[in-house]
DNA sequence: GGCCCAGTACTCGGATACATGCTGTCCGAGTGACTCGGG
DNA sequence: CCCGAGTCACTCGGACAGCATGTATCCGAGTACTGGGCC
């Protein structure tokens, strides 16, 4: 049960299109090139990105990709349920239905309980998710990586901006 | 990015092992026939939780498993980390590495600042799960399951007991 | 009758096929900006 | 100089291999019960 790899990178380049003048699109073969990933796989987390309104995308030269929203606005959950999909990570089958000791017509009224448990912890990783934004990984950014590199990385952005 | 089936299966028989008075154990083949599973595969399951320390098995015509410790010592973090792995389930590829802005000496202190939110959410998501042991499960059963029901599996799993 | 031993039936455990889904690639259709020729 | 047709670059979407992992199955190794033979 690992998480795709299109989550990491669906999140690295949003967070690289905070970079990006309200103006501009940046498309998905730089944004490709900046990571070092298979242009056209790359392609399909944006698409997905798109889908779900949180990249607004336009076509033709200087199309590509801009954040929708501030990245205020924007949360890892949101990114990566957009790739991953909105299902929980845990399905339950309902196995205790195949229990022989149990009338053929039983009917319950809540959700197994098993299930219950891994629906918690479930929803304590979305939650710990959706309470993190863009703008939050931005200011944490500013800490971690030296100013200049944070400098060039935005001019070289605004280099291939469309 | 969902929990194989095996999770669903060994948290289900963990349960039933529960019932089990302490010197007995359970076979394979009669933990498959309560819960409608193919025996061959749940017993990989089985063998995962046996591996990890949580079982105990025994050979033979009267062998099986039983629970290695106490229901209120056994979380469903464990049962858990036993059948899907203890690897965290955002895997950082470091393709912060590829920023063509980036010296290419350059050399991280920190984790990947994206990757650190992700396995803060995994963090969340096992502590919820480490504090649910199988004795919480057992007192939610005795809420949501009428009494007859569970007497009379408890003692189907006498009756299988070996 | 009691004890020992070989056979048997049953179990777990590892090794082996099949299916599903992720990963990666390719190509055609559609769209907007740019270019260039004509008025 | 202005306008319009053509060209180009880019996005989007689907279709297609390759591979890893989950799913399912089979067979061998080992152990406890069982029945018979022997003391």
């Amino acid at each position: 049960m690992n998480l795709k790899s299109q989550v990491e990178w669906a999140l690295h380049c949003c967070a690289i299109l905070c970079a990006l003048p309200a103006d501009k699109y940046l498309s998905t073969k730089a944004l490709a090139e900046f990571h070092g990933v298979p242009k056209e796989y790359l392609s399909k987390a944006l698409q997905a990105l798109s889908q779900a309104g949180l990249v607004h995308t336009t076509l033709g030269p200087t199309g590509g990709y801009r954040l929708a929203r501030k990245p205020a606005d924007i949360t890892f959950l949101e990114i990566v349920e957009a790739v991953e999909g909105k299902e929980r990570t845990f399905i339950c089958n309902n196995i205790r239905a195949n229990n022989p000791c149990r009338p053929k017509d039983f009917c319950d009224v809540k959700p197994c309980a098993v299930a219950r448990v891994m629906w918690q912890a479930d929803k304590a990783w979305r939650d710990t998710l959706s309470a993190a934004t863009l703008a939050d990984l931005l200011d944490t950014l500013q800490v971690d990586v030296p100013a200049d590199q944070l400098a060039s990385t935005a001019q070289w952005v605004l280099k291939r901006a469309g």
